[in-house]
DNA sequence: AAAATACGAATGAACGTTCGTAAGCAAAGA
DNA sequence: TCTTTGCTTACGAACGTTCATTCGTATTTT
């Protein structure tokens, strides 16, 4: 699977991988050419294919090694039985967690992803979907025992989902530890969300 | 100025505009040729350069229409003297107002402008810097009046700011009435600032 | 007649990628 | 120990394709 694209080889294979989440936060994907990563590199643009198959793949498989984190963290939490606020709870701190720990990969994650083409993208959007529909087996439960506002559950998830997004423009704006901006995005959707009765 | 580019001119220029942000909004910015764009309006790619001047030009023009529109939004808002809390209030249905008008637009403005090139993309900044700071003016204001819970004011900036992306995530997503879908985010959000004491 | 709009053909530049090849290095065979 | 073999990593040159744009010219509209 293209999902072990990166954590396993070589240093200048991750290297490579790294270089080129950068640039692709940075300029974009399209805008981004294999002559540019290599400049970034060090190397020359056809040397590159000695350590990778192809431009695609670098894309896929930074969004995919995402996605599974993000869909082993909310299946660690629904296993985990805790109270479902603090399930909830724990769901918008791993988003924070995962900007926190990479948020270079995470923001190639939210804003390329786009750029994979088939048959990889069919997968991409097949994983996502899982992902969104375990967060939804949370939200639901919260709806359920009222420890929401009443709001539509999706309006709920697209509020969790987009978190990281605003992670991603406060950190741009303010250059602020990912950490404590995390804690104070965090603490304000959960009051938003939460019913007044603490 | 290339702000005035689309609101203007004959039908076929409006059209070719409208084709370009659905493009930009689906495909991005660099991943549209102009003979998809061609295609797209039903005439050949160089018969385009008749009533354009290049695809920066689309681009910027697109983003600087928008633009304009938050920053008259803002400003009006200002110097029609309310409660703090009803120009937070307001500068939030601002967003939403926006998107209700013109989602595609609003969404290349959101997505793309970073494919602007100078000189562009500094008037582009520049005028995007003003809104921030006029938002900001309103913001600290209720953060003095201890409307808002004690956050960092750049939190909450982005908080509204952020509130369009999210929009655009629920829309597709769910494919609601943007009006519906803005007023229950728009709630959330000011549930989550306010203060507990109404 | 003048201006606006359309076209086909052509342009140079940039793109991702492939190719043949060579240097460096490790294990295996003599 | 010397040589052979094979693998990894690097390279420069070149490939075919696509890109945005220009040009001269025809057709249509005013």
């Amino acid at each position: 699977m293209t999902a072990t694209a990166t954590h396993t080889r070589s240093t200048r294979k991750q290297h490579i991988y790294e270089a080129a989440a950068t640039l692709f936060r940075d300029k974009g994907y399209n805008a981004t050419s294999m002559r540019d990563l290599a400049l970034s590199v060090g190397i020359e643009p056809s040397s590159l294919y000695s350590h990778i198959k192809s431009k695609e793949e670098l894309l896929s498989g930074i969004c995919f090694d995402c996605g599974q984190q993000f869909l082993d963290g909310v299946r660690a939490i629904i296993s985990d039985q805790s109270t479902i606020e603090d399930q909830l709870r724990q769901l918008i701190f791993l988003h924070v967690k995962i900007a926190q720990d990479d948020i270079t990969s995470m923001t190639v994650f939210n804003d390329e992803w786009r750029h994979i083409t088939e048959p990889e993208l069919s997968l991409f959007l097949r994983m996502r979907k899982k992902y969104e529909d375990d967060c939804m087996v949370i939200i639901n439960s919260g709806m359920d025992e009222g420890v929401f506002r009443n709001i539509d559950s999706h309006v709920v998830l697209n509020a969790i989902i987009n978190s990281t997004q605003w992670i991603q423009r406060s950190k741009r704006m303010l250059s602020k530890e990912t950490g404590v901006l995390g804690n104070q995005i965090s603490d304000l959707i959960l009051n938003g969300l939460l019913q007044d009765n603490n």
